[in-house]
DNA sequence: TGCCAGGCCTTCC
DNA sequence: GGAAGGCATGGC
């Protein structure tokens, strides 16, 4: 693993360089974070507590964000920085041909470190649903329910808190775009604020029982545990299967034919082990972008 | 226009 | 415990 070196430049742009194995694209468009835009040479997004403005240029990221207080270590820690991704990524093509070609295809894809209230309020939309609906949804309830910061000419919002989204209602959220997934989200956000449930504990649970926990949420199966398993509490031997994985994995292991969702796991948590989680999304964003069928 | 979307819940057996 | 049907709405 390469050294990564910190600067700022005169205008206070955050400048690191010497990233192994970063493509901003492929990590912020791949569809695991839900709230990042392309702005010319940029991507914007709201991330916790922060706007970020990031742009690449080979093995280093520009980065412009507010509040500026703790940028640097929060950046280091979405993005995974201190992680040796070539060390993963050559692990996970070693897995077989296939994966070599999804990691080959998604080189540089890092799995962000994102927020576990957001991650689980973002998939419960996500279910039955397509991304850009998904997304628009999710910057409705931030607009409509989050804490408003102002940067660089634009209005940027913050994903609401579960106090600030206990005050919302069935019709606001159905205003949202949400449909039936809105008196999941009613009762889930109840759940969270009043029983003052830590997700922050499911780190360290053990796996089943994470998910056990994660699926007494209404609107949570197994595939949204699995997805704030993965995207949010840093537990990479999940295995998220959504319509896109249950088709490549179909289609590259079980020689195209049904398998119960049950089945797959376990194949795939057997053959992956602590690296399913990677091995998941290399596979989920080739199969997608190349719309495999 | 009709099919589909990063599934889940309920019902029924 | 497993299968089947329903679900709101917008993208393509």
């Amino acid at each position: 693993m390469s050294q990564i070196t910190i600067s700022y430049s005169s205008n206070n742009l955050l400048s690191l360089s010497g990233i192994d194995s970063l493509n901003l694209h492929h990590t912020l468009m791949c569809g695991q974070a839900f709230r990042w835009k392309k702005d010319g040479d940029f991507y914007i997004g709201v991330v916790k507590e922060h706007v970020l403005k990031v742009r690449q240029e080979g093995d280093s990221i520009e980065v412009k964000g507010y509040p500026k207080e703790g940028l640097e270590a929060f950046v280091f820690d979405y993005f995974d920085l201190n992680k040796d991704y070539s060390e993963i990524e050559d692990k996970v093509s070693s897995f077989d041909e296939h994966l070599a070609t999804a990691v080959a295809f998604g080189k540089g894809l890092r799995l962000l470190r994102q927020d576990p209230w957001e991650c689980l309020i973002s998939f419960i939309i996500s279910a039955r649903n397509n991304i850009p609906c998904i997304r628009r949804s999710i910057e409705a309830i931030s607009m409509r329910y989050g804490d408003r910061y102002e940067f660089e000419g634009g209005f940027y919002y913050l994903f609401p808190s579960p106090a600030q989204l206990s005050q919302a209602s069935l019709e606001g959220l159905l205003e949202c775009g949400t449909a039936f997934r809105g008196k999941y989200i009613i009762e889930t956000v109840k759940r969270v604020f009043e029983s003052g449930i830590d997700l922050e504990e499911l780190r360290d649970m053990e796996l089943t029982e994470a998910r056990k926990v994660l699926m007494e949420f209404k609107g949570v199966g197994e595939k949204v545990a699995d997805c704030v398993l993965l995207f949010a509490l840093q537990r990479y031997e999940a295995f998220p299967i959504d319509i896109w994985i249950n088709r490549v994995m179909r289609r590259l292991y079980f020689d195209g034919k049904e398998v119960s969702l049950k089945k797959m796991q376990e194949y795939a948590q057997e053959r992956f082990r602590e690296y399913a989680g990677y091995a998941q999304e290399y596979l989920y964003y080739w199969a997608r972008s190349n719309q495999l069928s």
